[in-house]
DNA sequence: CATGAATGAGGCTTCATTCAT
DNA sequence: AATGAATGAAGCCTCATTCAT
């Protein structure tokens, strides 16, 4: 397992060979499929145990963490360290599972849930808790969240630089956080809110007038 | 062209063979080298050929869009079009060519700029124009935007439903608007002053109308 | 035919392609077979034409050389400028028509004895006129000649260093001259000359005693 | 190892085909990588296992060989019985490993020089005994000897004639030898001591009659 | 005369998988 | 339980040659 997933890591599903994973592992070609069924089978099984460890990391890490906002940034700055840590494996993840015409009836996918559900759980009980607005939909934020941080991630670290992942962390929290929280001031509707709703209206259909 | 467009598109790089793409066009695979140096270079030029026409799209609709708001959710809009017109090719981009060493050499790195400076220079445009905060990311944002994207337009796409890109966009941008638009100190900006903005974006908008 | 004297040089037989022959002669490969009826025609041309013009060369050449030595000479100096100038040609020759099996039919095979006969005939002449030994076996004396020829500009051509041609050329023929000249004096035959010669019996042949 | 041999010595290295090699040794074209690890591989595999043994050979024969002019023809007796028994082999050999640019780094390069330096090692010990003039050039010496021996070789395998080695090395030898051997001054070596040698050299040749 | 597009057979190489030992 | 040799299908690519225009 350790060596496959170094060979998956570093080259990818199609490019690894199961000649080269056996030779790291010590073993024999053959020997391989004493314990897994197939190429394909070993992946799963390399990215299973890898995601296990990820969930349980966050899962205990969040018991330390009070507060959405806080809670939220733990995530975050959690799912960043996984791209510099493990880039290799996330690659894969996205790569290689999830075009998969199946990868809905594997037991990756309902990992993956797991995983996700760690934000998205959050923004719920923010929501419920009135610390983020009652209107927001909790898939395009954590579809934002993650899909910024891979972003990020990648750009930064093809870019031969390193990753100051704090940094980014508070960057992207303190980008989306204005649009998630709840307005705290219950103020009555002013002649000016009416104004900014409609200017933001109008603005926002603006091209399809 | 269109055949290998085709494969690539369905299976990916790895999985697509030159026998097929050749079989597809109705011609031998040795024919295919006529016009294509290797696979990689078949695979840069459908690439290419798709992103030149994308830019083209962007930048003729752009030209009928006034507003940084209103500009910046067409570019969301357009390019959660992408996903649901081109998955595929979406999809080549950013599995196989983004991984390889020498993509920042390549003639698609320059293109792929040229595509994200849409949305980028926009940011920058609204920052310099008063209508972002001064202190925004540029990167963050972008990489905000186009990452929640993809996740959206995966998540969304795989699941066999289909995706109401407006509504989206909306959400998207909805979601993202309040961290980045500058804060407007009350006093600064006069009603008067407002309304005659209103004005002006609702002429400029609905002259296509 | 200077195409593909250029490309067949540079490549030898098997490496050069026909596309790239009508490409350096800015034609198309289909007007090639216009005026040759196949690649292996081709080079027997390119071999023909220039094996003529190295036989007239010398053939001029002798004719302003007197006496066998200064002759001999000629031919060699002439032969290790062939390897200088056409190294490509003389490999071509060598490697690959030597070795066909009906390059006894071949015109290039004819042209071939002509041009070794330069020397054969210089050899015979020597003989005839007493400069030369009237035991010596012409046909040992100029495979010595041709190919002591062909292995010293192998290894300093390929040893990358430059090739003195006068040098060698002295050398060679140094080397060969005392084994071929008529030994001049007629002195009878005295008793050292008699142990001489039974020293020289003994080690020629001590190992099969 | 032995198909590959034939294959390559019938056909020569581009002609050859792995999948006439596979075939002929009884297995399939993919096996044959499991021990070499390319075509090139396998041609210096073969050459090599050749060249050792041809070396071992020399080695071995020339302890039973004694006096500078014996141990000269038994390199040339035994060089010509390479062209004789093994062709294929030295035209490889020739044809295409010498003309690979990276030929000085290989190890048949080192096992040729190994081989070539029996004939210039005797030539410097006979300089040094006093029995070659020492004038004399090794490296023109030798490359009369072998490119005169291939040239003959040639010339009378093609002509589908036999080939009686003894004979050509004797003439070889014969024409070569008044140009490199010693003149030995009259008075510089007793008739004495010629007899003394001459016993001395028929003992020695003698023991394995 | 010349074109140039197309062919088709063949080249070397890789690799997941199997199976007798 | 482990081996490791062997498979066979497939992969990408090259090229001399042909033929309709």
């Amino acid at each position: 397992m350790n060596a496959a997933r170094l060979v998956f890591e570093t080259a990818g599903y199609d490019n690894a060979s199961m000649a080269e994973i056996a030779a790291r592992a010590g073993i024999v070609e053959g020997t391989v499929y004493l314990y897994f069924d197939s190429k394909k089978d070993l992946m799963h099984r390399v990215i299973a145990e890898w995601y296990e460890g990820l969930i349980a990391s966050v899962s205990e890490g969040l018991t330390r963490v009070v507060g959405v906002r806080a809670r939220l940034r733990f995530c975050i700055l959690r799912h960043l360290r996984v791209y510099v840590e493990d880039t290799g494996l996330a690659d894969l993840m996205i790569r290689e599972l999830r075009r998969d015409r199946k990868f809905y009836e594997t037991e990756i996918y309902s990992l993956n849930k797991r995983y996700a559900a760690f934000v998205t759980a959050e923004i719920l009980d923010g929501i419920k808790q009135g610390e983020l607005g009652p209107d927001i939909v909790p898939e395009i934020v954590r579809d934002l969240i993650f899909g910024g941080i891979e972003h990020c991630a990648y750009r930064i670290l093809s870019g031969r630089g390193g990753l100051d992942i704090d940094l980014v962390a508070d960057r992207i929290l303190g980008t989306l956080w204005p649009g998630i929280a709840a307005q705290k001031e219950a103020s009555s509707v002013s002649i000016e809110d009416r104004i900014a709703r409609l200017e933001k209206l109008v603005v926002a259909n603006g091209e399809e007038s």
